[in-house]
DNA sequence: GCATAAGGTTAAGTCCGCTTAACTAAAAAG
DNA sequence: CTTTTTAGTTAAGCGGACTTAACCTTATGC
């Protein structure tokens, strides 16, 4: 790793802080929900990415197809999925987050967003502007990396 | 929840985008050392907050003292942890990262970071610098609150 | 049309996290 | 000095995540 620039250490100095802090709150969150972590993580991808069949599930978590069958089986029968058929192939399954699950989700998002207003609060407005005009910038740089790859 | 500044809202997406990212990038790494979330978990706080007890990860972490001690020892035998006798009391046990453990940690982290080198390549300096200084105040305002709490 | 591949499910079994309960040893409280 | 509290370990057992293997059904390639 080369020298580390002005700007690579604050953002990693930023991502120490906030991924600890965020680490624990969702570590909490799953645990009173009574989910466990692959089980909540399941439910996210479904929220972020929108509808999917199981080998999409299996894929990103890199576990067996067996595995992503059962664990969403456990999800369905939770009421938190919906599992549906996909009709231009039928041997595929479309799940969804049902409204139950939305619910959750965004129940634990709120929660986390909370933070943002107990941050803002101990910003004047000036700093709040400065903060937020980088962070659209740094957004934006990041979704397009995402794209690439 | 009441109307979120824009202030708020950047952060919120920025939170989103970040998070997915690295969550990702953790996972993918526990997966490859072989260790799981847990243990991971008890590594990095070992890194991050420095030696401690038993009881104080069983605290932290939420679960029984025994269940604690069985992870710990698991990671002892493994040659990412060593466990001491707390001469101050000989009860207690002081459990820090062995050279193994901290060359793992530091590993992960520095890929993680590697993508804060990627997401500079494609900002030019200006950018770079008003990220940098909005971080600056963002950080501290975070560790700032994280005291109070 | 037939073989093969792809999406999913089910069953059986393994491993591991975590719990409770019983225990040891050391420190603190009285 | 005795009692109680605190730190940690050990053992037994439950439950859940995950795997492999066998299987069914639908789509695809030739």
């Amino acid at each position: 790793m080369t020298k580390p620039t002005r700007f690579s250490k604050t953002l990693r100095a930023w991502m120490d802080t906030f991924m600890h802090r965020s680490w624990r709150g969702w570590a909490h969150f799953a645990k009173n929900t009574g989910l466990s972590m692959p089980q909540m993580n399941i439910l996210m991808q479904l929220h972020y990415r929108g509808t999917c069949g199981i080998s999409d599930i299996s894929d990103r978590f890199d576990f067996s197809p067996a595995a992503a069958s059962q664990l969403v089986d456990k999800l369905v029968q939770a009421g938190y999925l919906e599992r549906a058929e996909d009709p231009s192939d039928r041997r595929a399954k479309l799940l969804t987050l049902s409204a139950k699950g939305r619910e959750l989700i965004n129940h634990g998002i709120e929660e986390r967003y909370r933070w943002t207003d107990d941050l803002a609060s101990t910003l004047n407005a000036e700093d709040q502007k400065k903060v937020a005009d980088a962070l659209e910038v740094l957004t934006e740089a990041a979704e397009r990396l995402e794209e690439k790859v």
